[in-house]
DNA sequence: TCACTCATCTGGTCTATACCAATATGAGAT
DNA sequence: ATCTCATATTGGTATAGACCAGATGAGTGA
């Protein structure tokens, strides 16, 4: 006999997963206090948090800090495989797109990022880092590395909008290869600060390694996104 | 003096992580007992359970269902873009591949399917299931469609090793355009059995869409991935 | 009106304990 | 040797209670 005690857990998992399908509780709603929940649901504020974080992980509800728990809104799409820029196509996805940027100075490379761009330890790179969001809450965190010696003077260009509008525009150079790696990881005390998320936070990281016409390397990314805002669609084509 | 106000639980991840990185713990060893970590850093359970569980989303370790927690071995890279197949780009990476049928049948198409598949509701598919990982570790779940209309009589074909495979060579069939949605989310109950995992554990979700010369849809198939065995990698180009 | 203060609410972390279910183990029977 | 079965061990889930820290909001005073 297989009679399984049930999971006490999984009555809030599927208590609140009705509200939400419902209707009840709609994006960006206030879900009932943990300790309202457990009360109602007679168990405890442990057990009542395993079912939440559950939820969580399906990506359908997030926390914020010490507020409360709200309900997942629609996530972004996303096409790497495409030459469009964040501020457009979450626009065209009826959100409204915002982006921030946290740091812009220059350094030398040192050994990660020559290993990653292949390039000489030390040379002058640009690091920029920025994050960005729709509907005022943040989506990902990124950190933009970009070669002085193939694009001078790139330091003093208007980069918030978007960087490889100025490497096209200002540059007369092609995004003409792009390496991507994405890994699933979670987020340290400083991405999820910004992201507005518990540490340890499940996040998806993408690397982004762009290539000109000539085959050099002119721009390095690293984006990490909140797991729950995110959905990836890339077209590929053979040749 | 070490007595710091910071949080206990993370003195848990400090310390297994050290043991990782000094090579106390290699691969696929075994961690000492709940019990035994709390007992050794004056903590509960419950706290320890926190850490490795944090430990866990990073994809350092993973546990087999009441056996105990484990440290995670390499990573598999896969390359969507590359047109090599899983048995192969395992071994290339020195790990012994291994795939298994779960489930083969013929059905129609339903709601989900046939509007995944831009496909008429009823239209008869081969559905395929199988799981796939490396060194005796399941790495990922597979659901494969295939439409008979294109590819008949594709049920009675040897699928186990390669169903890309079979497409190339007995219909002469080109994939020649696929489009890739990936998504981060949580296993199901069955899912999670077959990838030795517990209910919830998180995902990587891959939906490929295949399509032949003349834009027909090909083949459809739903990966789901353990997150803490997947590097993804994707080269793109302009053209 | 505006800025500040403080009680209150919320989630974040932790202790201590208990029982359950699946797995490993080792002693004894074959 | 091999099989069987009771037992110990391990993680999985839950209860009950506690204190902390950040966020909030109502009330107070300038």
């Amino acid at each position: 006999m297989t009679i399984r005690k049930s999971v006490s857990s999984a009555s809030v998992v599927t208590y609140l997963r009705n509200c939400i399908k419902k209707g009840d509780l709609n994006p960006d709603d206030k879900l009932p206090s943990e300790r309202e929940i457990s009360e109602r649901l007679k168990t405890t504020r442990v057990t009542t948090r395993e079912g939440l974080k559950q939820l969580e992980a399906q990506g359908l509800i997030y926390r914020s800090n010490r507020r409360g728990w709200f309900v997942t809104p629609e996530r972004i799409n996303y096409d790497p495989s495409r030459a469009i820029y964040f501020m457009d196509y979450v626009s065209e996805q009826g959100q409204i797109p915002f982006s921030r940027e946290i740091l812009k100075r220059k350094i030398v490379a040192d050994a990660f990022l020559a290993e990653a761009m292949k390039i000489d330890l030390g040379e002058p790179v640009v690091e920029l880092h920025r994050l960005r969001g729709a509907n005022n809450r943040p989506v990902y965190f990124e950190r933009i590395y970009l070669r002085e010696a193939i694009l001078p003077g790139v330091f003093d260009k208007p980069l918030e909008r978007s960087v490889s509008r100025v490497v096209r525009d200002e540059y007369q150079t092609d995004y003409d290869k792009v390496d991507l790696n994405i890994i699933v990881g979670s987020l340290d005390e400083y991405e999820a600060e910004l992201l507005q998320a518990p540490a340890g936070y499940t996040s998806i990281e993408i690397q982004r390694l762009s290539y000109d016409q000539d085959g050099h390397v002119i721009e390095f990314d690293v984006e990490h996104w909140r797991h729950d805002a995110l959905q990836l669609k890339v077209n590929l084509s053979a040749h």
